[in-house]
DNA sequence: AGCCAGGCAGAGA
DNA sequence: TCTCTGCATGGC
């Protein structure tokens, strides 16, 4: 029998759902109408009641900064949509996506996370991620009763499994990816604290050093985990909104595209970014649980 | 059955 | 600098 730890915070017009599920983050799993999932190393539930969050853990919390901080739950979202461009597709997208956080995730987790991403659906993703941390990862503690729940698995460890074992976790060719940046991360040849302190483009070189990771992987990183809020991950479906949203009858080069979203969505950019991938992908059906019909979301407040 | 998925690297023009 | 292709695997 194991004890709980709880906490209630007030955050007036969160939207849990969106937030967790909008494709930064594979590892939350809604049940019982809450969120659960591992986040440093912990056990964690999410539920969200009218303004407030509360929230559950099987560790000693402290202050729960380390939850406060994941949750970006300083971020003035008002203020943050305030210096998006006022444009047609940013107000639907802010109409749709109201009260979606960009998380703080942790560095390695999102990286190798996003390794694991290229060429596959969200849905694979998460399955990749679940078999890869059930199989490598440490056991956390988990409340009686509740699934057995793991960490997700630590550079160093991941750095000495061999390339045909990560492939029994189905994640093909990114193997060797993965491999080759958890020894990056192990050896301290990339320290995440050294890459924060750099200008955003240096960043985001020094993370393109790695093999398989290119321009988008590392803005997810860099939006995701490292702080960079104006980093704009552009993948396929940014692209194509980017396309018929701005230049619905032009035909702008993939280079030209990447530069205007570079300047024109302004230091929040990746929020921007976030909200157009979300909104878009809600309205093809393509979030769990939500149809391509407007369903209701879950947001806690009008 | 065939196409595509939160891309990237390497080759050839 | 550009376009094209292979890459593992699975959902639809």
């Amino acid at each position: 029998m194991s004890t709980t730890f709880e906490a209630t915070f007030p955050i007036p017009g969160h939207d849990l759902a969106a937030t967790l599920d909008c494709g930064q983050a594979f590892r939350w799993e809604a049940r019982d109408g809450g969120w659960e999932g591992v986040i440093f190393g912990r056990w964690v539930r999410l539920v969200a009641r009218g303004t407030t969050l509360q929230a559950i853990t099987t560790r000693d919390p402290g202050d729960w900064a380390w939850l406060r901080d994941y949750l970006a739950l300083d971020e003035d979202l008002a203020a943050i949509h305030a210096t998006f461009p006022l444009d047609l597709p940013l107000a639907d997208a802010i109409l749709v996506c109201r009260g979606l956080r960009v998380l703080r995730q942790e560095p390695w987790e999102c990286l190798a996370s996003f390794i694991l991403s290229s060429t596959k659906q969200i849905v694979q993703i998460r399955q990749i991620i679940r078999q890869l941390s059930a199989r490598h990862g440490a056991e956390v503690l988990a409340p009686a009763g509740c699934e057995r729940a793991y960490a997700f698995p630590a550079p160093e460890v991941l750095a000495e499994v061999s390339e045909v074992e990560l492939r029994e976790s189905k994640m093909g060719f990114r193997a060797r990816y993965l491999r080759a940046a958890a020894e990056a991360v192990a050896s301290g040849r990339l320290d995440f604290a050294r890459v924060r302190r750099e200008a955003l483009p240096v960043a985001r070189e020094e993370l393109m050093l790695l093999p398989g990771v290119g321009r988008k992987i590392a803005d997810c990183v860099l939006l995701f985990s490292l702080g960079y809020t104006r980093a704009f991950p552009v993948d396929v479906w940014v692209m194509k909104a980017l396309r018929e949203l701005y230049f619905p009858r032009g035909q702008p080069s993939p280079a030209r595209l990447l530069a205007f979203s570079e300047h024109y969505f302004g230091r929040y950019g990746g929020y921007a970014q976030q909200y157009l991938f979300h909104s878009i992908r809600l309205r093809a059906g393509r979030v769990a649980g939500k149809g391509a019909d407007g369903a209701s979301s879950s947001r806690d407040v009008p």
